[in-house]
DNA sequence: GCAAAGACTGAACGCCGTGTAGTAACCTCG
DNA sequence: CGAGGTTACTACACGGCGTTCAGTCTTTGC
């Protein structure tokens, strides 16, 4: 009621504005993000194709505006599964991140391809959106757990030899700022920790496990916590998650 | 002249059949997977696009066609390199094996996106298509190159239980019958090394290393040269291979 | 030499994204 | 309150797409 400071056809704008994304993460759940289109969503809401344009300018800047929302889901994931874990075991976090990042593409695999892959036909993303802050926070996130691991991992790291040259410049001082103790290579493990889980789920979700492995879930589990082993980070109770 | 057997027919078809091809791949390799379109590739082929419905019965067809050449081109290409490493040490194979791969992956870009993202707006590629047989070749790739690994490497991969029943049954029996004394585990490794390659460079391609790293094909060596230690083949010559 | 088979055209159908002109509702300000 | 500008929307048009179909013209096999 007393929101105020919004007039009602601005409230009404950002009703329908919400109602078109809804709509089209609706299409893309069946069918893929290929299936958003802008007549389709006009239909659904019982207005012409035309309509949408007062919205969003073009087609792209749906989908730019889906691409954010998503990767705030996935965000958010990621960021309560930390919460959710005491912060005594890195490896405990570790594996708490790797299965809520699992667990978010098994259960969006669309949002997934949206994100990770080719979102829809001639796109591509605007050169400095919202998607590469986006993944920077991702990288935050992986950050602190490096951070904590990192007294543990270190020794195991050696051999290369990393400067703050060899990261954009945006992530080295989002890096620094935020841990100034960590060295370079802590940010190199962290982007390989990220491509370690993203690959088996690339291959899980595009559909490239279902001919080899029965059980995608067990690959992937073991793979963590072979990763687990060789960072050093000893695991204590070597209780099998729930799969 | 004589290779006769084909009669004038057969030999126009499959000329304009390959003509079609080329000219998609063309158009893909500027433009990616959803630039392929049978008008224009009519058009640009003085034909009109009812035509190509002579040679393939539907867009997809020609997709999975393409599909099954790239899968033949990454194939030779990573086999190539096999037989370009002598096969004295199995660091050295799986280091030209990932090389390999990261090589063809980031000189044909879009390729990589064909086979390994979404093709195509709508496709979805056929159940047991030319794409499973070819992930099995290219399973066996690695096979050869773990089993060639495993005296070295079985001890560090303790830890995990797995049997025959948890791989889909072609790939088991492809495994049993190539390599006869290797465990199950050794399979799982073989698809977690693809997984650990494929993680890094569906990044790279889709342009998600870009703003994190300066030089991906540094991580990417990094990673591998982790990798072949924690997997406990040692590396002799630490030389560091053309970057 | 003739009939079957195949390659190809041209037009159509129904999708799609994208513009543009016009209309009607709404908000603001005097 | 009421004029003027802003905004949401429709209707229509354009070109591109995959796909189908009836018809034409060429090659093939008997």
């Amino acid at each position: 009621m007393a929101e105020a400071t919004q007039s009602r056809r601005e409230r009404l704008r950002a009703e329908t504005t919400r109602e078109i994304k809804a709509i089209a993460l609706g299409h893309m759940a069946d069918g893929g993000p290929a299936a958003i289109s802008l007549r389709a969503i006009a239909r659904e809401m019982g207005m012409t194709a035309g309509a949408i344009y007062s919205y969003f300018g073009k087609r792209d800047d749906l989908i730019t505006a889906l691409t954010a929302d998503v990767y705030e889901s996935l965000a958010q994931a990621l960021e309560s599964a930390h919460r959710g874990v005491p912060p005594a075991d890195p490896a405990d976090r570790l594996l708490a991140h790797a299965h809520a990042y699992r667990a978010w593409a098994v259960a969006h695999p669309q949002e997934f391809r949206l994100i990770y892959g080719d979102p829809v036909p001639g796109y591509l993303p605007p050169e400095a959106g919202p998607a590469q802050e986006a993944e920077h926070r991702l990288c935050a996130v992986l950050l602190a757990l490096v951070a904590h691991a990192w007294p543990r991992a270190a020794g195991f790291q050696e051999g290369c030899d990393y400067t703050w040259d060899d990261f954009q410049p945006s992530l080295a001082a989002l890096a620094r700022e935020s841990f100034p103790d960590l060295p370079p290579a802590a940010v190199a493990l962290c982007l390989r920790l990220w491509a370690r889980m993203h690959g088996l789920l690339t291959l899980e979700v595009y559909g490239h496990l279902r001919h080899q492995v029965a059980d995608p879930a067990k690959l992937y589990d073991a793979d963590m916590r072979d990763l687990i082993r060789t960072l050093g980070l000893a695991t204590p109770k070597d209780t099998v998650t729930a799969v």
